[in-house]
DNA sequence: TATTCCATGTAAGACGTTACATGATTGA
DNA sequence: TCAATCATGTAACGTCTTACATGGAATA
C-alpha cells in the first residue's frame, strides 16, 4: 500500500482532513504524492479500520464538518517497521519514452512540440520547487534533522525536475540537427 | 492504457512473442518497461480483439510453439495518434521520500542503511545502462533518426539514475552529519 | 447570479501484481 | 537429477482513476 504510508507519514507530523490531504498532503511530500480525494478517502477509511490512524469528528460555524485524521502509536510503529524493510525504486515508465522511441511514425515537428510542451512543464515544476526551498529552508543551518527530512523530497524533487530539463535539451538538440 | 502503448512501440520495430516481450521489451524502452507475463498476454489478448496487432503460430522443433505478434498498420494509426497527443507526465513517488520524510521515527542508521543500499541498486543501473550505450551507440554518428530515438530513452535512464546517486550522497552526506 | 471553496462519500471499471497451473527441452 | 529456459495461460486480488452524487458558504 504505497499511497496510505505516504498518507500515515503525513498524519504523523499533524492532524488532517481528507479534503485537506487530497489539496497536498504536507510541503515537501505532497509535492509528489497527490492522488484523488475519492483514493485518499478509501485509503483513510482502510487505515482507521486497521487502528493505525483515528478519526475525530469537528464541528464547524459555517462549513461542513470536519473529520479530522491523525496517526495513533500502532500506525507510527507500523510505518517505522516498514522504513526498516528494503523496498524498490519504482521503475521510469513515462509515456514520453514510448512516443520518442515509436517517433518514427510521426513528423519531427510533432515529436519536437510535445518535447517542447514537457520542457515547459517540467520547468515549470523546477521554478516552483526553486521557490519552495528559498521559501522553507533557506535559513536552513544544517543541524535541524526534522527540517532535512523534510527538506530532502523537495531536493530530490528540483534535481528530478532538473534532469528532466536537461535530457529534453538533449532531445530537442538531436532531433532539430537531424531535421536540417 | 500505457503498458499497452509500450507494447505496440515495441512491435512496430519487430514481431515478438508474449515471452519475448516479457524478457524484455526491446533494447532502450526494455530497460524501463518490464511487466509480468501474465500482464503482457492479458494485453497483447486486448490489442490483438482491437486488430492493432496480429498473431501467427509458429511451430517450432524441440520448442514450445510460438505466438508471434506484429503490428498491424491499424496499430501504427493509432500509435501515431497517440503520440501526437498531449499527455502528461507520470508523478515522482518514490518508497524512499517517505521513508526520508517519515525518518524521524527509526534511529538514523536505518534510513543511512536504507539509502546506501539505494545507492549500490542505482550505480549498479546506472553500469549497466553505460555499457549498453558503449556497446549500442559508441559509434553513433547523429545523423542516423532511427539511433537517436532507440537512444534518447537510454540518455534518460542514464540521467536519471545519476540524479539519483546524487541525491542519495547528499542525504547520506547530511544525515551523517546529523549523527556527528 | 455563477463559480469556487469546503467537505464527504459511492460505484464502476481500468490497470497491475501475485498466486496458481502446465509441460517439454537444455544445460549444469 | 535438478534447475533453468522456453512458452502460454487463468483466477483472485489490490490499487487507482473516472464518473456520479450532495450541499452550504464565500467570493466575483
Amino acid at each position: 500500500m504505497p499511497l496510505a504510508h505516504a498518507i500515515l507519514a503525513s498524519l504523523i507530523r499533524h492532524a488532517r482532513t481528507g479534503y485537506g490531504l487530497a489539496k497536498s498532503f504536507d510541503r515537501s511530500l505532497g509535492y509528489f504524492w497527490n492522488a484523488t480525494h475519492q483514493q485518499i478517502y478509501h485509503e483513510l477509511a482502510r487505515l482507521e479500520a486497521q487502528d493505525l490512524i483515528i478519526s475525530e469528528i469537528v464541528e464547524q460555524e459555517g462549513r461542513p464538518t470536519q473529520k479530522l485524521y491523525s496517526a495513533t502509536s500502532l500506525g507510527r510503529e507500523v510505518l517505522a517497521e516498514w522504513i526498516a524493510q528494503p523496498t524498490e525504486p519504482s521503475p521510469l515508465r513515462e509515456d514520453l519514452l514510448v512516443k520518442v522511441f515509436a517517433g518514427g511514425l510521426v513528423p519531427r515537428s510533432v515529436l519536437l512540440e510535445e518535447l517542447k510542451r514537457y520542457r515547459i512543464l517540467h520547468l515549470e515544476k523546477l521554478t516552483f520547487y526553486q521557490e519552495m526551498k528559498q521559501h522553507d529552508f533557506s535559513q536552513m543551518n544544517g543541524f535541524d534533522l526534522d527540517a532535512t527530512l523534510r527538506y530532502l523530497p523537495l531536493s530530490r524533487g528540483i534535481r528530478y525536475e532538473a534532469e528532466w530539463i536537461a535530457w529534453c535539451d538533449e532531445a530537442i538538440h538531436l532531433l532539430d540537427k537531424e531535421m536540417s
